[in-house]
DNA sequence: ACCTGAACACCGTTCAAGT
DNA sequence: ACCTGAACACCGTTCAAGT
């Protein structure tokens, strides 16, 4: 390992930073879920001692806070900002870019349950949604219920679908998605499950986003807890 | 539980058996959180050599499954089955067992959302659930999705809540929950997250049974997609 | 301030061997 | 069939030391 040399091309392995270990942690997130996640590993990756790593994150929970909250600042910034009067529309574009960007890192999910969803990004995507909601005429109280009703019903709709999700390779798209999931249910015995298996063309599509969305809309119409017909979402 | 031996006191730990480990892993995980248990950690509580447990159980992974889907078997059987027609009583009934047993084990729920709900046990739950949507008057490809939301939404809560839990002491009760999560609110900037510190005793509820039923309540009023005023549930 | 070598007490799992 | 001893390739973390 040499040092002090100017051009860096297949150089010196030194001049850690945060943002290196971080994005480093998520690469093996990326190809290996997370257990492919280690101190080690990612030092290893950086080529670097494991200890080297204790000089930025003070353990490894406290790193994996770091990524986690990381990946939730990576959510479109924007997305939930003005909506011209159009609230729904823009909470459902929030949930739809919330999802995208988690399960385009399945293996940081049991990680962002694991860890908690208090971190700074945490906390501002929390405003945000409270505060489009606000806007929209909700309630003070009951906008900030609805916020976190909504929360955590994207999360608990993305942590099941990225258990399903191997690690390392690309996420397929719905209708795959579909396809290899009908083909499981397949084989559940339709005598013991007679309506899953009634419903297996439904049940084969629980991970899709046209899932996602009609679960969504319910939630906003018993949000307005007024009479149905007018969604704007999707 | 002893056999052979009559006077197996300070006896010879052998015959294990499948029960006993997961009894056993159970026991670490409700003192010591998803890290306190290993393979190494149950077969030393059973006091065995560590490679004993895979003559029961493939790998740790499989072990894992197992404990999960026994923990949902454990959710009271019958809250789900008759429902003198009050349908929105017997969802809440079950919506509240089924939180109720995995917060009496909070370091089990990351290792559920990791395993995925796919055990027999839940299948078992989400075949019982949909059915009774279905005998609720609902068409069965919407009461296949209602189920799915249903499940959706008290895992997320289920899981959020147990993220906060410490592991090894009593979960403290609602009041008390609450009342601490107010104090750490008290820290956050309110020139920064203005809406969440003016909202800051709703927020400090998120984790109670009250808002639990509260976005029960919005979220069958969705699923009906009718006029509210009608909630049976609380 | 930042990194390393070496060591600590752990992991999950396998393999050959014993009963 | 069921359990053990020993070993393998790993973990996270600490401590003293180097620059």
């Amino acid at each position: 390992m040499g040092e002090t040399g100017r051009r860096a091309r297949p150089g010196p392995r030194r001049a850690l930073s945060e943002r290196e270990i971080l994005d480093a942690a998520m690469r093996l997130l990326d190809g290996g879920g997370a257990e492919a996640l280690s101190v080690r590993s990612v030092a290893a990756e950086l080529g670097v001692a494991p200890n080297a790593l204790y000089t930025y994150f003070a353990s490894k929970p406290v790193l994996v806070r770091a990524l986690v909250d990381d990946l939730l600042g990576q959510v479109g910034p924007g997305t939930l900002t003005p909506a011209d009067d159009d609230w729904r529309g823009a909470v459902t574009r929030f949930a739809l870019a919330l999802r995208e960007t988690l399960l385009a890192h399945p293996g940081a999910v049991p990680l962002l349950l694991g860890s908690g969803f208090d971190g700074p990004n945490a906390l501002a995507g929390g405003e945000a949604l409270l505060d489009l909601l606000v806007r929209a005429g909700l309630p003070q109280d009951t906008a900030s219920r609805a916020s976190y009703l909504i929360i955590t019903y994207i999360l608990g709709t993305v942590a099941l679908d990225a258990a399903e999700l191997p690690p390392g390779v690309p996420r397929p798209d719905d209708a795959a998605r579909t396809a290899a999931r009908r083909g499981r249910l397949a084989g559940i015995p339709a005598d013991r499950f007679p309506r899953t298996a009634a419903t297996a063309d439904v049940v084969a599509g629980y991970n899709s986003t046209e899932q996602y969305l009609w679960g969504l809309t319910r939630l906003l119409d018993g949000i307005l807890t007024g009479p149905p017909g007018r969604s704007t979402a999707s």
